[in-house]
DNA sequence: TAAGTTACCTTACGACGTAAGGTTGGTCGG
DNA sequence: CCGACCAACCTTACGTCGTAAGGTAACTTA
């Protein structure tokens, strides 16, 4: 955006922080080595004295954005059982990742598991542990649990992970053809789209799907969790 | 890979259907305009006469495997209650998407929802609608299954959607330095690692996992319903 | 047979990541 | 004080990408 006139150098974090909040503004494919350079007034060949590569700028980016999950997540009450814990945690994780949607994107391109990664599952799974989990049980819920702990879900119905935002959608005329052959969508959008005025698919309230979601998975494992411990 | 010397003039399915079997075996990143060109014997440019830009040779692709899963689950039984039903669409999509490992990348990608996946889940609501679901419960269930439907999972744990497969992982000195500070982790690996002599982090049997996180969904959701049909 | 259309090709442009090597200006041992 | 060193930044250039512009050759049709 502005260039800087600082004297002092810059620094891999300085970098770094300067690709978040480019990507943030201007999407994933706003970050080119060029680009990035430009914002913080240099040429794009220096980025390279704090970068090896832009496989590494994009590792520090993810890196940079778990750190801010971290932060928001590390200093959460304790109080409450296994599953209010982790409730608490997954919402405080999804307000830091609505601040950057295209993370979710990048991350499923990043080749080897942060390492930061590690050490925010080994919190969860202690919790989980401590509230009587065999190990295979929190293994399973690991799985399950997919990407919620980070604060998102696989969306096929909104793609605003994809670079430039959703499209315009399809045209009236057409969306009435569509609805034709689709009645049970055309009834479930009409039934569930009067709390908003807007047309187009944007009318869910993803929060609402979130903890839906994340709700069915707690109480479902904590079902399993008590007929384990009752039986074993 | 190799070039025809067809006489008959290409297709646009003829195109993708090459673009999906250069993506299956060279990867997202191997599917240029200029290497597609070369497998089909021609050259790049004239892939244009056939395709408007390299977006809508995407688009195409996708469509195409889209197009691959339907035909898996369009002849599936339909005996059994609801849970059946989509437990057994489900599994089968996923046996489609696991030739094509690349494809949950190249989806969340997509600007638009492809046309296909509304027919598609079209379908999987009517199924639920007939089995004594509101809208709204169909509406969060649809939220829930996530991409699952489509036959995947957002897995943090095993980035096989990433070009190049996974990275070489950690050394064993590092590892066992990770496994220090991470003593849940480490237990859960050792406990769970017995079927597998494999000591990376592809122990996990993605199938099994699949299949106790759809269950966990459906179970939940068919208390729900229940819970609901008989208040409601 | 002439005109048009279809399917392919050639050339070229600007953006990309980055290899190779140059230019500063400050630090520090002698 | 000075010359060697080095960190931080720059210049130039290469190969690859998607694709705009326009050419050519073969087949179709009036």
């Amino acid at each position: 955006m502005a260039a800087k006139a600082s004297r002092t150098p810059l620094s891999r974090e300085r970098v770094l922080a300067a690709a978040v909040a480019l990507v943030d503004a201007n999407g994933i494919g706003a970050l080119t080595m060029r680009r990035l350079a430009a914002d913080l007034g240099i040429e794009a060949m220096s980025l390279y004295h704090h970068l090896p590569a832009k496989e590494a700028l994009l590792d520090g980016v993810v890196e940079t954005v778990l750190a801010e999950i971290d932060a928001t997540t590390a200093h959460l009450p304790t109080n409450g059982d296994w599953r209010e814990r982790l409730r608490r945690q997954f919402l405080a994780a999804r307000q830091a990742m609505l601040r950057h949607p295209w993370m979710p994107g990048l991350l499923s391109t990043r080749r080897a598991i942060p390492p930061r990664v590690f050490a925010y599952y080994e919190g969860i799974l202690g919790t989980m542990i401590d509230a009587g989990f065999s190990y295979r049980l929190a293994h399973r819920a690991l799985h399950a649990f997919g990407s919620m702990p980070l604060g998102f879900v696989q969306e096929i119905f909104s793609p605003g992970a994809a670079d430039g935002g959703p499209e315009d959608g399809v045209s009236e005329a057409e969306l009435a053809a569509l609805a034709e052959r689709m009645p049970h969508l055309a009834a479930m959008t009409a039934a569930e789209m009067h709390d908003s005025a807007d047309p187009t698919l944007g009318w869910c309230d993803s929060q609402v799907e979130f903890e839906f979601t994340l709700d069915l998975l707690l109480d479902g494992l904590e079902r399993l969790r008590r007929t384990a411990g009752a039986q074993g």
